[in-house]
DNA sequence: GCGACAG
DNA sequence: ATCTTGTCGC
């Protein structure tokens, strides 16, 4: 079957037309929330992708440094990563962070040398209010399989307590929907919240989550993916400074 | 009107 | 998100 062509290719938010207010923006969720494919279509994931950006605290000029790394699935080893520094976008906004922080990861990507086949994005994915966390937005926007992990919840509640060993998981529910699964990652650590971002079921992006541990509260994709996006940022920082 | 609110 | 070194504890 063949599948639509990606939301870049068809001319919508975050490629061509990025909306400039967050009313504009708002307006654009449904129609990306609705491209969002929440079984699995995912070939074999040899190479694994992390994605993150860094921000200054206060900055008018609202510049954010993207991030994307690529690892080997199965060692973990790192394979590479690539950068992009964009400015002028939304500030941050509960429920519109895809529109500040995909466009410069879109161009992180295009700088890679070899394609993540998956990629696990800090932040939400489907467990947002419409269903469009930044995972879900970068996932449909490239046409890739995506995943979210995120370090606290925008919305819904744990179902259960979490026991204290690592892979303890309960669901994450929202208006009686099961949007994602809270997973312990590391004994005396909070959570992280999993949920699916596109291409990918939500018991498949438990699994691959926990097979990309390697010790951390984070798995090593977005752990790594975040310490170079804020080893960007300093760069960037020292350089114009 | 009040409280919540990824990064 | 970020400001920030050492330090308390398993």
């Amino acid at each position: 079957m063949p599948r639509p062509p990606s939301a870049l290719a068809a001319g919508l938010p975050t490629g061509p037309a990025e909306p400039a207010t967050a009313a504009e923006a708002r307006r654009l969720q449904p129609a990306l929330a609705a491209r969002v494919v929440a079984e699995d279509a995912l070939g074999a994931v040899r190479v694994l992708g992390g994605a993150d950006v860094s921000t200054l605290r206060f900055d008018p000029t609202r510049t954010v440094h993207a991030a994307m790394v690529t690892l080997d699935a199965a060692s973990l080893a790192p394979l590479a990563e690539a950068g992009a520094t964009r400015r002028g976008g939304l500030p941050y906004i509960p429920g519109l962070l895809g529109f500040r922080e995909v466009p410069a990861l879109v161009e992180a990507f295009q700088a890679l040398p070899v394609k993540p086949d998956l990629i696990l994005v800090d932040g939400h994915g489907l467990a947002h209010p419409k269903g469009l966390g930044v995972a879900c937005h970068l996932g449909v926007v490239l046409d890739r399989p995506t995943i979210g992990v995120a370090k606290s919840i925008l919305v819904g509640d744990v179902a259960a307590p979490l026991g204290p060993e690592p892979g303890a998981q309960a669901p994450l529910v929202w208006q009686g929907r099961v949007l994602g699964v809270a997973l312990r990652t590391r004994r005396g650590a909070n959570p992280v919240y999993v949920s699916i971002g596109h291409r990918v079921s939500l018991p498949t992006a438990l699994r691959l989550v926990q097979a990309a541990l390697r010790g951390g509260r984070l798995p090593e994709p977005t752990r790594l993916a975040h310490r170079a996006a804020g080893r960007l940022r300093l760069a960037a920082q020292a350089g114009a400074g």
